[in-house]
RNA sequence: GCUCCUAUCGUCUAGAGGCCUAGGACGGAGCCCUCUCAAGGCUUAAACCCGGGUUCGAAUCCCGGUAGGAGCGCCA
């Protein structure tokens, strides 16, 4: 059997954290087994559902790289097929109408609460035999109900969680059709979990309560439930729940935060899952390693440190061509142009072992592509003094003299000066620093110098002599 | 309130009865290296929620507490 497994946001807003984790494990268990892996919006809450979420998450999906192997199925555009389902129950007995109204639902449940007993319907419309229903009242839409064994037990053998017992009297006859004759959740996942040929639903623990029902469901459908696997859910660096309010975003902006794709589903797969002490894994290894066994049942914290840490690791090592279209990506977005200064390549070999972000390394690289608007005071202050200032004259004759402009000959001309002048290399290498990038920070001074040019170099090594001498 | 879930360093986790003097990673502390920032190397502090069982032996199994969480919609 071909394990097919699906991910099934509904369109409310945009991809965040959670969600790509549960589509991330829900990717892997299918590439893993050889499998299909399918998309489904739920957007049944024609209220909440909007297109620019489902665009969020198609964009968030596509940044991650987490593909589904076939188009994805909209529940809007199957209500014919749910429809034609609950004719079907209703016609088998396993759904019946039911002519209560909000206000006495809401009744029941209030009475329900008073007496500290679990709000639940009360089955006054569940047909049964030799029982007398209510008359029909006028005027009412009724919704229809799924009619839930009475006795027994639903027994989930969930891969991560373990054995977990459900009583069916602990459940009540939930609403498969509203008033209007629209579907709702709990009906729709299992019709389309049937028709989408799904084996395995990994989707988050919030679920668990729905499990029961939805195997009763299959069951009065005559068809077999999939096997299913309930992640934790994760949480914020603080232990609260994340949410809209509280910390939770989206993967979106975690690419603006600087993230590489790689780096993020890297940090994902690991919370939660583990394989041995491993830490590092490529997609490829993911897809080879991954398996529920090993998928912890507790909740965890989303580490920020920690993500940094992976993003860092992927920054020093992931292939080149990975690397420079987001690298262009957030340059740009800082409002600069990499066709100003040097490659973006060069600027990322430079830049990828001192940086956590991509967009530390932009911030950091702008005094390559833009002039500088200033310098950082502190750092002035410190390095840019009346005797760097006479350093830095003597050094524009050096530089300008240079018979080739290499980090090589950058490097023989800039130690040789401080030597001659009985300096350590710091004492050079800080005002050339503070007067070409503006602060105290960057690559190596040669390589900084190289990078950025000889007519630059000179340019700013002169200002800030001029920058120097003006102010005394 | 009821049902269900969870519980190893601050954090992510390894651990499937003896391999545990509880391992790794992030973060922390210290040292080395060093033109800045990093990177790297070395060292170090830091945890089995509590109580009972089962067993020759329990972080691992069972029960009970405690604490956290989820669900109880004509939302998904």
């Amino acid at each position: 059997m071909t394990v097919v497994t699906r991910f099934a946001p509904s369109p409310t807003g945009f991809l965040h954290i959670g969600g790509a984790r549960t589509a991330l494990f829900s990717y892997l268990y299918a590439k893993r087994h050889g499998g299909k892996f399918l998309l489904r919006i739920e957007d049944t809450d024609r209220e909440r559902s909007t297109q620019a979420a489902v665009d969020a998450i198609f964009e968030g999906m596509a940044w991650l790289g987490l593909h589904a192997d076939a188009e994805p199925v909209y529940q809007t555009q199957r209500f014919d097929r749910y429809k034609a389902v609950i004719a079907q129950m209703l016609e088998a007995g396993t759904a019946y109408y039911c002519y209560c109204t909000k206000e006495e639902l809401e009744q029941m449940r209030n009475e329900q609460m008073a007496r500290k007993e679990k709000p639940r319907y009360d089955g006054r419309w569940r047909p049964e035999p030799g029982k007398q229903l209510p008359p029909v009242p006028a005027g009412v839409q009724p919704v229809v109900r799924f009619r839930n064994p009475a006795h027994g037990k639903v027994v989930i053998r969930d891969l991560i969680k373990g054995e977990i017992v459900f009583d069916n009297a602990e459940l009540d006859d939930l609403i498969i059709a509203r008033a209007d004759g629209t579907p709702t959740y709990n009906f729709c996942v299992v019709v389309d979990d049937m028709d989408m040929g799904i084996t395995h639903v990994i989707r988050g623990d919030d679920h668990v309560n729905n499990t029961p029902r939805q195997i009763n469901i299959f069951r009065a459908l005559g068809a077999t439930p999939p096997q299913y696997a309930h992640v934790s859910m994760i949480l914020g660096a603080d232990g609260a729940k994340l949410s809209k309010r509280h910390g939770a975003l989206g993967v979106m902006e975690y690419r603006a935060m600087g993230f590489l794709p790689e780096a993020m589903l890297n940090y994902l797969v690991r919370l939660g899952w583990s394989h041995g002490d491993q830490e590092l894994f490529t997609r490829q290894e993911m897809i080879e390693k991954f398996d529920l066994d090993h998928v912890s049942a507790s909740p965890a914290r989303f580490d920020m440190e920690k993500a940094y840490w992976v993003n860092h690791q992927y920054l020093k090592t992931a292939p080149l061509h990975a690397v420079v279209p987001e690298f262009d990506w957030h340059l740009r977005r800082l409002g600069l142009d990499p066709a100003q200064g040097p490659a973006i390549e060069d600027v990322i070999r430079a830049q990828r072992e001192r940086c956590r972000t991509l967009l530390e390394m932009a911030e950091k690289s702008r005094f390559f592509y833009a002039e500088l608007s200033g310098y950082d005071e502190k750092d002035a202050a410190k390095h840019l003094t009346a005797e760097s200032a006479d350093l830095l004259e003597a050094l524009v004759g050096i530089l300008a003299a240079l018979p080739a402009w290499t980090a090589t000959s950058l490097h023989a001309a800039i130690t040789g000066f401080a030597e001659s002048r009985g300096l350590g290399l710091g004492k050079v290498a800080q005002p050339i620093r503070v007067a070409v990038a503006g602060m105290a920070v960057s690559p190596p001074i040669d390589q900084t110098l190289f990078l950025l040019g000889r007519e630059r170099t000179l340019a700013r090594l002169a200002a800030a002599v001029r920058y120097v001498r003006g102010q005394s």
